[in-house]
RNA sequence: GUCCCCAUCGUCUAGCCUGGUCCAGGACACUGGCCUUUCACGCCAGUAACGUGGGUUCAAAUCCCGCUGGGGACGCCA
């Protein structure tokens, strides 16, 4: 499988975010390229001028430098390289493998009708093959394909795919407006790129045959073609905007990290034995085109979050705290201690599955007026807690040791001395620290907050239950 | 409609090429239990699938054919 010289691409066209399919399609073709050492390039299709934004290209290269898709060559601009299409489709003239069409499109749409109608594929019917016209305002260029024979490929994926050639029609390379299609400018630049491998969506199987022909009209040697299945939505159609979250930037901003993102992508549709996960330099040793499933697969939001939770877990804290700080910022804390969340991430890791979801948890932390959740206030915060409260405050008060092996210690003494079971007093001490039933060990949270803050809110607690006796 | 592709638990998948070791394995989700200062984590257990009909064979999830179902493509979009 080691072969030098590999050129894998990532083509995507900018009308719109990257989603998860194009990533995991730019994943693959980065895989491959990283694996065999050769290169991956990044290529913006913006033949299309009315659809094509800045903003998308943007967007596009945000997704993959968040996934840490770094490309070797790029980004080519398609728009810039005209003069290449060009150049190609003038040696098709001049071979005589092209031609041009004066019909309009009008007509055409007209003939493709009536040609559904009568249940028949509706493809051009080669009415200005042999005429032998010359360019006029508002002609075409038309590829002049073999009629007769087969057009087949070796899949990398999916086997061997064979077309009948009468399926296929003389597809326009040159648009009336002096641009070339898609078919031709994919071609010409995979060529002038030097493109050996072709990674791409199943969608493009049936452009497959219409592009060989393009090479062998060109003389050029085909290159390898993968077609990696679709991705479906939960109704198990296509994916689309109506399945919700689709842009890879939506799932950054609902705090997933980009190597659980990746390690998800990877295995939808591609699986190594019974491993699911996989550090980046694993993915680039195992994958393989070969190990890629020829159906469509449903993309699983609830294994992305598990895979999230367990990297969130693996982290290290100062990591995590570079994620998670624009996060805390986003709710308004600004100006964070680091060390201290630092030391809140680390009781805050096992219990997270997003770093929005950690953020949300780690607001107590950084509050400066705790709020009491209503029902945990009711069920204990009560008057009967008062005497055993003041009385651990009056001890935490001589401590002079305030990690969590000191305090543990502090405790077992206070317990006894009273006859109790930690139990009785941690959720009542709980709320007064956090404002919830529910937070990391008690004596984790008393650590990170400290002695001060620890006393404060005990007392603000203890004031509380007075108010209400 | 025509062409192309696909078909294992709810979902992602292993197994299929090189039939027997598969009354089908793993993961997520779900359910129950254990652990426990709460919530989690962790651990243990459980529910759950070879679309269907035929053939080949001593033997089929695995090979062949039909059917059904799903997806994709049929643009001067990419």
């Amino acid at each position: 499988m080691i072969q030098k010289n590999i050129v894998t691409r990532f083509p995507p066209s900018p009308t719109g975010y990257l989603h998860i399919g194009g990533a995991r399609t730019a994943l693959f073709n980065w895989l491959f390229a990283r694996q065999t050492g050769g290169k991956f390039i990044l290529r913006i299709e913006d033949t299309d001028k009315a659809r094509s934004t800045d903003e998308a290209t943007r967007a596009i290269i945000d997704s993959m430098e968040w996934l840490g898709l770094d490309w070797d060559e790029g980004p080519y601009f398609q728009s810039e390289r005209y003069d290449i299409y060009n150049a190609a489709i003038e040696r098709l003239l001049s071979s005589g493998q092209a031609y041009h069409c004066h019909c309009s499109s009008e007509d055409l749409e007209k003939r493709r009708k009536s040609a559904m109608a009568k249940g028949a594929k509706p493809k051009y019917d080669g009415k200005c093959r042999e005429l032998g016209l010359g360019p006029a305002p508002g002609s075409v260029v038309r590829l002049k394909t073999p009629h007769t024979g087969t057009t087949q490929f070796n899949d990398l994926i999916k086997g061997s795919i064979r077309f009948n050639n009468e399926e296929l029609d003389d597809l326009i390379l040159k648009r009336s407006d002096g641009s070339p299609t898609y078919h031709m400018a994919v071609v010409a630049d995979d060529i002038s790129l030097g493109i050996t491998y072709i990674i791409r969506g199943d969608d493009h199987v049936n452009n497959t045959p219409r592009q060989i022909q393009i090479y062998q009209a060109l003389g050029e040697s085909v290159p390898q073609y993968a077609h990696v299945p679709l991705i479906l939505g939960p109704d198990k159609a296509r994916l689309s905007k109506r399945h919700g979250a689709l842009s890879v930037l939506a799932y950054r901003d609902m705090g997933y990290l980009p190597h659980a993102m990746l390690n998800a992508l990877a295995r939808l549709g591609w699986s190594y034995g019974d491993q699911e996960k996989f550090t980046k330099e694993e993915l680039i040793e195992k994958f393989s085109l070969e190990n890629v499933g020829k159906s469509a697969g449903v993309f699983n939001m609830e294994k992305l979050q598990d895979l999230n939770a367990w990297y969130i877990r693996e982290s290290a804290d100062d990591i995590l705290a570079k994620g998670l700080i624009p996060f805390l910022e986003k709710s308004g804390f600004k100006n964070l201690d680091k060390e201290k969340a630092k030391d809140a991430i680390a009781t805050l890791k096992i219990r997270s599955k997003t770093l929005v979801d950690m953020a949300e948890s780690a607001r107590f932390y950084f509050e400066k007026e705790i709020i009491y959740d209503e029902k945990a206030d009711n069920k204990f915060l009560k008057p009967d807690m008062l005497d055993l409260l003041l009385n651990l405050q009056a001890r935490l008060e001589q401590t002079s040791i305030f990690d969590q092996e000191g305090l543990e210690k502090t405790f077992v003494a206070f317990l006894e001395a009273n006859q109790i079971k930690l139990k009785k007093v941690a959720q009542p001490l709980r709320v007064a620290l956090t404002g919830k039933t529910a937070s990391p060990g008690i004596f984790e949270v008393m650590e990170v907050l400290g002695k001060e803050a620890v006393l404060e809110r005990l007392g603000k607690a203890i004031n509380h239950i007075r108010d209400k006796a």
